[in-house]
DNA sequence: GTTCTCGGCCG
DNA sequence: CGGCCGAGAAC
């Protein structure tokens, strides 16, 4: 009985995705097995990367493992949270810098294909530029942002920041935290103006009138005296940073010198 | 030509 | 040790 042969269909795949397993029969490799992907149209791929390169920047593959066809959250992140905290002992960790939004993929790590339908008799779709242009995206997809929380190498939550009067979020959900979640993804992700909910409409009924681009908020302004705050505001975080990269430099060295005169004793 | 298969490199 | 990909074998 041989089944190992036969493309799968793979349940954490969309639908036409197949998922083959082939063992060697012979050669100093014999018994070993190699793992294929074939997409609905019949290409077959037989690496991650490949299959990273054919999906596009758009889909992290980090979590994903080729062999099983599963997401596998535990495993790598675990390993990235003990790594952290050993390193932090021998002073070694190296800032994340990595703006891409942290969210969850939980049901299927490939694009699915969506159906736009623009040719309804009068449709305003296909005039509407802006509309016509743009990905088409969750209305409410800030919401899964919910629940993460800045945290520095030691995993204690940083202090949350504060909203500034006059932000006032768009939605079924008028928390603080998504606002600031839509607000930082949108100033991350956007090479637009962020201004808000410019319609009105949108909120008697943002389901309809939502524009996906802007973060959930209302329009709101922002004053001479908003940007001179703010401007402080940098300076004197830029003065910390300063402050601790003079002393994490000393530290280095000091400790780099403690390290040779063990070495020469 | 394409597809299959195993070797072997490299992290 | 396993993922990845080159290249020869097979078709």
């Amino acid at each position: 009985m041989i089944m190992e042969k036969k493309r799968m269909d793979c349940p954490f795949l969309p639908p036409g995705w197949k998922k083959e397993e082939v063992i060697r029969k012979s050669g100093l490799s014999a018994g070993k097995s190699d793992v294929y992907y074939y997409s609905p149209t019949g290409k077959k791929f037989r690496s991650k990367p490949q299959l990273s390169r054919y999906l596009g920047n758009s889909v992290d593959l980090g979590c994903f493992d080729f062999r099983t066809g599963k997401m596998v959250p535990s495993k790598l992140q675990m390993k990235n949270k003990q790594r952290r905290n050993e390193n932090l002992s021998i002073n070694k960790g190296k800032p994340d810098l990595n703006t891409a939004l942290p969210i969850r993929q939980t049901a299927s790590i490939f694009k699915q294909p969506v159906t736009k339908v623009v040719n309804h008799p009068g449709n305003k779709v296909k005039t509407d530029l802006q509309r016509a242009t743009e990905q088409p995206r969750q209305l409410f997809w800030e919401k899964r942002l919910n629940g993460l929380k800045a945290s520095d190498i030691t995993e204690e939550v940083l202090r949350t920041m504060e909203l500034p009067k006059g932000l006032t979020s768009v939605g079924p959900d008028t928390s603080d935290e998504t606002l600031l979640s839509a607000i930082a993804s949108a100033l991350h992700m956007s090479s637009s103006p962020i201004t808000g909910q410019t319609s009105s409409a949108a909120e008697k009924n943002p389901a309809i009138w939502l524009n996906t681009s802007q973060p959930l908020c209302k329009a709101f302004l922002v004053t001479d005296q908003d940007i001179r705050e703010q401007e402080l505001k940098v300076i004197q975080a830029r003065r910390c940073l300063e402050d601790a990269l003079m002393a994490d430099g000393l530290a280095r060295t000091a400790e780099s010198r403690r390290d040779s005169d063990h070495k020469a004793a």
